[in-house]
RNA sequence: GGGGGAGUAGCGAAGUGGUCAAACGCGGCUGACUGUAAAUCAGUUCCUUAGGGUUCGGUGGUUCAAAUCCGCCCUCCCCCA
């Protein structure tokens, strides 16, 4: 996943489309999702001013005034080249009122079109993103009015910004039923075990999450049996892997021991080798959870994996 | 043998009569992080039955009051011989 806002402040999206696109740039051959910068309406809030044309953003790094419309967000997701992009949107704040929610959603609604009349590369899948705060019937409107838009894919934004866990069961519940089945229904922002295996059995396709590498970038480790902290004295003569039976190249190299050892000596292949392992962790979560529905067995294996982790949060 | 300096919580280190259970850092322990302004942030760290109790190398004093002042003792470091 790559992000609009943060490529156009650095290094720009011309420089990206001169090196050939994001996968040429980074030389990386899988999928590659852009963000339309609707995230960072909400995580920026401080530095931004919307209007109907679109989001004033004042630049974090060097206070540069950046005009966000939906049409030019699209031009620049266009020159990033990803093979998915997003409908510029706005991420709505929580907790907020139903009169804000209302007026943000139809905006957003209003984006959506916008950015799809805009869109001219059809090897791209574009996206449109549901909102409606906590509210069923802005949900429900929402999810209905950009469906009705005919995008390649269907988002749900707006959730994971501090809100409990059963506000967020709700968001996805009345967001999904109105979502086509045939085609891919994407939970934004979603990282933690639970809250994937509560989306899956909801009907949600695809996720992404700053989860599991921001955690690990301060020593966190997923493991089936739940969370583990690397810097933790006890791990300091523990020369086994961060988790037996795990086939990611830091399982299969190092042992806890000396990955505590660099990450307590503050070196950075420590962060990197527990990346390694957390998004290694979730890729295999995901692939045997696609083995359980498979199986018609996804609800037993959702409530298996839950179990071990020994609470109900998952970790 | 002569001269000088130092001993404070797990470690380092402030404090030099009352506002000191004692700053701060490290280490330890908890916890947070979810469409990335995050290699970050928060709490805790003498004991406690939570009322209080016992601390600043040891010991004996001075004082209403001592980590802080005085005597003696112990240990360590540096310089000269």
């Amino acid at each position: 996943l790559a992000n609009t806002y943060h490529l156009t402040l650095r290094p720009g999206a011309e420089l990206v489309a001169k090196a050939g696109g994001l996968h040429k740039f980074m030389n990386y051959a899988g999928p590659i999702l852009t963000d339309s910068g609707g995230f960072q309406v909400f995580s920026l809030a401080k530095n931004r001013k919307i209007n109907e044309d679109g989001v004033i953003f004042r630049s974090h790094l060097s206070g540069e005034k950046l005009f966000f419309t939906p049409e030019k967000v699209i031009e620049i997701q266009e020159q990033l080249g990803a093979d998915i992009i997003m409908s510029f949107d706005e991420c709505i704040d929580y907790p907020v009122s139903h009169t804000y929610a209302k007026e943000s959603t139809e905006r957003t609604i209003r984006w959506a079109k916008r950015g799809l009349n805009a869109h001219k590369r059809q090897d791209q899948a574009l996206f449109g993103i549901v909102q409606g705060g906590e509210f069923a019937d802005l949900r429900k409107y929402s999810a209905l009015e950009t469906v009705k838009l005919n995008f390649d894919g269907y988002s749900i934004g707006g959730t994971s910004i501090g809100e409990p866990k059963d506000v967020f069961l709700k968001m996805v519940d009345y967001s999904v039923p109105y979502l086509p089945e045939d085609k891919p229904r994407y939970l934004m922002g979603i990282g933690s075990i639970d809250y994937i295996l509560e989306g899956i059995a909801r009907g949600v396709d695809m996720f992404d999450s700053v989860l599991p590498t921001r955690i690990a970038r301060h020593g966190a480790v997923m493991t089936r049996t739940g969370r583990l902290n690397i810097r933790k004295e006890i791990f300091k003569d523990d020369f086994r892997p961060l988790e037996a039976a795990c086939d990611c190249y830091t399982c299969q190299n190092y042992t806890r021991a000396y990955i505590r050892h660099l990450y307590v000596s503050k070196e950075q292949l420590a962060q990197r080798l527990l990346s390694i392992h957390n998004l290694r962790f979730l890729i295999k979560l995901i692939e045997e959870a696609r083995e359980a529905i498979k199986a018609d067995r996804f609800l037993d294996f959702k409530n298996e994996v839950l179990i071990k982790f020994g609470d109900e949060r998952g970790f």
